[in-house]
DNA sequence: TTTTTATGTAAGAAAATCTAACATGCATTT
DNA sequence: AAATGCATGTTAGATTTTCTTACATAAAAA
């Protein structure tokens, strides 16, 4: 399935939350993305709106860091880690053209499934901020 | 289980996000707080802060008044909803002295479960918005 | 020792949100 | 028809949150 590929994108949370949710300090989150580790969406103000996707991965850096590895290290880590899922996906036959959409769409996307009714979504578990929704 | 409820009351959309997922505007979410339909937390500065079951609570609220049902009506409607919920946990012997938890335990909890590793939780369905999040 | 790294802190600007008040279109009463 | 009430729009001014930039600093690396 690729709707919880969406979700887990959707820029949803304030940079409070996230650091109420992760317990790192403002100038950590954007010194990591500084350095590239997230990349998080922007309001048309300019204000970070963060994923499910980018608070997992604040909790890796955090973890990561906590084991004494470098900004260098984890955006390694990072990097063989996405490839390591470009070859999941490219085994996984199916490869489909992707429709790349944009900020507005994607929440139209979302508006849209809320309002269904389809039920229980579950793909390639990664991550464990998805846990706390359901 | 108790953890999915706990997720589903976290407050953590801004107003910003919860007008994008729901089409409604500030005036309405506003409106709909000043009689009793949601009560959103609120930040040390006073801003609201919406959780999973407020954006359900509203995205009902908006089908219900597309539906001609006015404020009192819908209020009425949710009360006799949460009576028949009280009515089904009183069913279901097990009744467990509730904890009562502050906002920052809240948060503290939700942190904790993040950085677990247990596994697929699935309760009680009621609501939308929780589809999108696996 | 000097440099780099990861983070703290402060300042000023801009964006997002707040409350309160008044405006308005549409239904319903009178 | 006029008056009233409901749900929402709009505006204004204040407050909070977040932004960038710059400088400070302790610990680690060179």
């Amino acid at each position: 399935m690729d709707g919880s590929e969406i979700r887990r994108n959707m820029p949803l949370f304030s940079i409070g939350i996230v650091m109420q949710l992760t317990d790192l300090t403002a100038r950590q989150i954007r010194y990591y993305e500084e350095h590239e580790l997230i990349s998080p969406a922007r309001t048309e103000g300019n204000k970070r709106l963060f994923s499910l996707n980018d608070i997992d991965k604040l909790l890796e850096i955090k973890d990561l860091i906590d084991q004494g590895v470098n900004m260098a290290g984890i955006k390694k880590l990072f990097h063989v880690k996405q490839e390591a899922r470009m070859k999941d996906t490219e085994t996984s036959n199916v490869e489909k053209t992707r429709p790349n959409l944009s900020d507005a769409d994607l929440r139209k996307l979302l508006r849209k499934e809320l309002l269904q009714a389809g039920r229980f979504h579950r793909s390639t578990d990664r991550g464990d901020m998805s846990r706390f929704f359901h």
